[in-house]
DNA sequence: TAGATTGTTAATCGATTAACAATC
DNA sequence: TAGATTGTTAATCGATTAACAATC
């Protein structure tokens, strides 16, 4: 796992390419190449060749990759060879369908809890959950040494839970609220915007010159 | 409106632009600055300045930027000063979130219907829609000339559904299956999985020497 | 005017691509 | 062996940053 310097957009890319490598092996494939995996993902193989440069030598010449052996390797470079704990904020209609979602348990992310801090919903099931109170989740979080957190609560109180969070040693944020938040050195963010998303595309069909 | 090569990376820091101008104009201020916009997003004034050249000039020396025109130019150029119509695929979990989600109406995005193929839920309620069959798919995207359709079904459903609507003439795919699309020339798609999000950060705070 | 901030240039930095020797 | 594909190098391409003249 030699690395130190590995730029993010690399990085960024190897869960998409641990993703099509496990469709790979659920259509029971052994052997693939970089070829291969660039068409599927539409990118080129030498951007795959290289990115996977980074962290070591995980091919044979004239063969191609071990599918099994480099999704193995790709797991480890990106520390998901084991569980991570997470928790939830927000028991709102997004935080409904994050609770459900099972693909977070699937790929090693446990979801341990749902928070909110409507009353109406505090003590109410929600999935596989009851959904605690905003008022334990710092006990919580320490109780269970939390690592990640998913915020679905509406922007006006992202920035509050966020400092919460961090407080408490949360180390990564996914945050759907439509806010940029700073936060300090060590920890991570990632935002999911759909409206932003939206609106890049908007750009490019809008007028038919672009 | 003068542009013809903007880079993607530029064009897609655009609407996370829009949205700090628009809670500054919430927060009823008139006049803000690179600066300050850079401060708030965590990126360099620079930046902010390059990115808006591509399109024109829109600030005054020694003053900065009006926060409402900026906002204004920024909605031209990302073509949503105007209203764009859109339907939902998949009436799930994730389905029910989007279709009760909010911010697409407040910012132009007009969702028209909500399409699923459980017999169980066609022609129930699904917040403010019913949803219709996946086979009134085709007709409804010509009679109301649907340009955006959101999937949120399962990965196994999502190459038929977007190939569907592709041939339909819709122009912008948001997906949320985890699966990479390959889509022709003209049509855009951009991806939401969250698990992907997790694992990238999954890689920075595995072991500290990241 | 003095102070401030833009828009732009040039330099730096970083990422992608093409090509090919190595080698399975 | 002949054919195929990797890993890596060097060249190209593109993005970011720093600096400053222009100017409000």
């Amino acid at each position: 796992m030699a690395s130190f310097n590995v730029p993010d957009i690399v990085v960024g890319r190897l869960p998409v390419y641990l993703r099509v490598l496990n469709y790979l092996l659920a259509e029971g494939r052994q052997i693939t190449s970089s070829q291969e995996l660039g068409d599927r993902l539409g990118i080129s193989s030498a951007q795959i060749r290289k990115d996977l440069s980074h962290f070591g030598e995980f091919g044979k010449q004239g063969t191609g990759y071990d599918v099994l052996f480099l999704r193995d390797q790709l797991k480890q470079i990106l520390n998901v060879d084991r569980e991570w704990k997470a928790i939830l904020i927000g028991a709102g209609d997004l935080g409904n369908a994050l609770a459900h979602y099972q693909r977070f348990a699937d790929n090693g992310f446990d979801m341990l809890a749902v928070f909110d801090n409507d009353p109406d919903k505090i003590g109410k099931p929600l999935g596989r959950y009851t959904v605690k109170s905003i008022d334990d989740l710092e006990s919580f979080i320490t109780e269970n040494q939390i690592e990640m957190a998913l915020i679905a609560v509406p922007a006006a109180a992202a920035r509050e839970v966020a400092a919460r969070l961090i407080d408490c040693g949360v180390k990564a944020l996914l945050s759907y609220a439509p806010i940029t938040l700073a936060v300090p050195q060590g920890v991570r963010v990632q935002y999911i915007d759909p409206v932003t998303r939206l609106q890049h595309m908007a750009y490019y069909i809008g007028s038919g010159d672009k």
